[in-house]
DNA sequence: TATTATTAGTTGCGTACACAACTAACAATA
DNA sequence: TATTGTTAGTTGTGTACGCAACTAATAATA
């Protein structure tokens, strides 16, 4: 029995997120961001005003993560973190001029990336993928909040 | 413009990626291995004899990555390295008894993962996600192959 | 209202990776 | 054959994570 037939898809989800991160480190670099950093900025351009937990919840990251991500994204200029009196342990987050500057272009590298990757897909290939892949992180999710 | 769309893919990539490493750890903990190693010793149970840079260029990976996943290896019990007289350069990788008997272990733990992700898929769906993931990768890589 | 959870965020630690600089061994060319 | 590439492997450094322990702040209950 060979055992890379199970292991194929995994193999490829590994490689396409590692390729995917060089890419974005890459178009990042000038920007001073890095491959850990533009999903929550991403999140943000269309929910300003959430807080830390929020964001990591809907990434499904680490509070931990999001914490230096968003730190970092503060240290560069692009969010600023506000504490309102109704709940100080709350932090809620909102872009910068920078940030709003920047959307176009992170906008572009990351459709820049998608192209690269499904360039040879048809529209169909393509919305069927984002059905597989979309089903498969809704089981992936479920099953690991099932073991908590 | 929604920008969360064109990232979709890339996130469900990443959560697939990060949530199947929580997986393979917790799996292979009792095995004392980690989620960067079992791909090595995947590709080493179809292919005995690689060298480091072969297995390294098989998964894409970077060399000095290979090189620590399989000092783990070895360092555990897993495989053994060895040097002929031709290319003293060379270390070849040998599976270890202890490595034969985890085999069907791993593809147990393995095939469970893809069990889970892709539960509600039919076989023709599961079918598709592997060309479509395959095509992906094959894309991801000509691209960075070309930048270099 | 005093005590006992729960929650948001921070931080330390360990692992997985890429990149780059390095060494030793081998190959190619002058 | 002396010199000048390559190549296989190692190691240092930095980033991206998850997990767990911690601190405030808020909520729930006795």
């Amino acid at each position: 029995m060979n055992i890379t037939k199970t292991e194929s898809i995994g193999r490829w989800i590994s490689l396409l997120h590692r390729y995917g991160n060089v890419y974005m480190n890459e178009q990042l670099k000038d920007y001073n961001l890095g491959a850990g950093q533009y999903q929550f900025l991403a999140v943000l351009y269309d929910n300003e005003g959430l807080s830390q937990d929020e964001l990591a919840h809907i990434l499904k990251m680490d509070k931990g993560t999001a914490a230096r991500a968003i730190a970092k994204l503060e240290k560069e200029g692009y969010v600023e973190r506000k504490t309102f009196s109704v709940d100080k342990r709350i932090k809620k987050l909102y872009l910068t001029d920078k940030a709003h500057a920047f959307k176009s272009t992170l906008t572009s590298i990351l459709s820049g990336w998608s192209n690269i990757t499904t360039k040879d897909l048809s529209a169909d290939e393509q919305a069927f993928a984002m059905k597989l892949l979309n089903k498969m992180s809704l089981n992936a999710e479920g099953y690991l909040n099932e073991m908590k």
